[in-house]
DNA sequence: TTTCTTACA
DNA sequence: TGTAAGTA
């Protein structure tokens, strides 16, 4: 490639702190055979940038629930693409957002559809949330559409935007731990198995397309799932409000 | 002093 | 995975 290569090395202590690890680990690892030895002068060892992304790309799977024996297992086995399969296998997950365009709309428009005023604190509220992004003075980006828009035509309805600036980050701050824990299920349930078989380099489109079969079927389990039970609780809720309300009927005043 | 290995908890 | 001892 260029010239202006990352060339620079440094010892065992540098390593392990720019990998965000002890030493006693760096060494534990370089043990196992997880890093290639580093060029020896006299008895210290120099490491170089591979040998730091090597033990990145090691802390980011454990991080993610990969038994070390796994991670041993792959690299072991496939010594020159480990890394890179290990990586892909990383960005599957965390760049599915990129399908997630954004959308310019006029703030009078926005505002329409909530029937509210141009200047309505709402807009600055979604702002405030990452919602929104002012573009210039009547021109307003839409982060989230999918979001933004069902929001203003719930206020439109009555909801009051109090509301919707309650909710939304309740529902992110839910879904994510909801997120969180199907990626864990699936990298245990999908991604190791193939880990824990050797890694046939062949077979990683295999896992790819899994993933890619299984995020649409989580989103579909979330909504019928949250249709269920929020009409479940707009019944029970709704039913509480109809017995008070025959109670105070039968008996006024008590 | 620091790096590394080995051994033990 | 932390710590300690003995080296180079």
């Amino acid at each position: 490639m260029a010239d202006a290569e990352r060339d620079e090395e440094f010892t065992v202590d540098v390593l392990a702190e720019r990998a965000g690890m002890t030493v006693r680990n760096v060494r534990a690892y370089s043990t196992r055979g997880l890093i290639d030895p580093p060029r020896l002068e006299g008895r210290t060892g120099y490491y170089s940038q591979k040998h730091l992304q090597r033990l990145v790309l090691i802390r980011t799977l454990l991080g993610r629930g990969f038994t070390l024996a796994a991670i041993e297992d792959a690299i072991l086995k496939s010594p020159s693409t480990a890394s890179n399969v290990a990586l892909d296998l990383i960005s599957i997950f965390e760049v599915e957002d990129d399908e997630d365009p954004t959308e310019l709309i006029g703030r009078a428009e926005l505002a329409s559809i909530s029937g509210l005023g141009p200047d309505h604190e709402l807009l600055d509220k979604m702002t405030e949330l990452g919602l929104l992004e002012k573009v210039d003075e009547d021109t307003i980006r839409m982060l989230e559409p999918g979001v933004v828009r069902p929001g203003a035509a719930a206020v439109a309805i009555g909801l009051s935007p109090d509301s919707v600036v309650d909710i939304v980050p309740h529902m992110r701050e839910h879904l994510e731990q909801v997120s969180d824990r199907f990626v864990h299920h699936v990298t245990r349930d999908v991604v190791q198995p193939f880990l824990d078989a050797g890694l046939p380099q062949d077979e990683w489109p295999v896992v790819f397309e899994k993933i890619d079969q299984l995020i649409p079927i989580a989103s579909q389990v979330v909504v019928s799932m949250f249709r269920s039970v929020l009409r479940q609780a707009i019944e029970t809720e709704i039913g509480h409000k109809l017995e008070e309300l025959a109670a105070e009927g039968d008996q006024p005043t008590s």
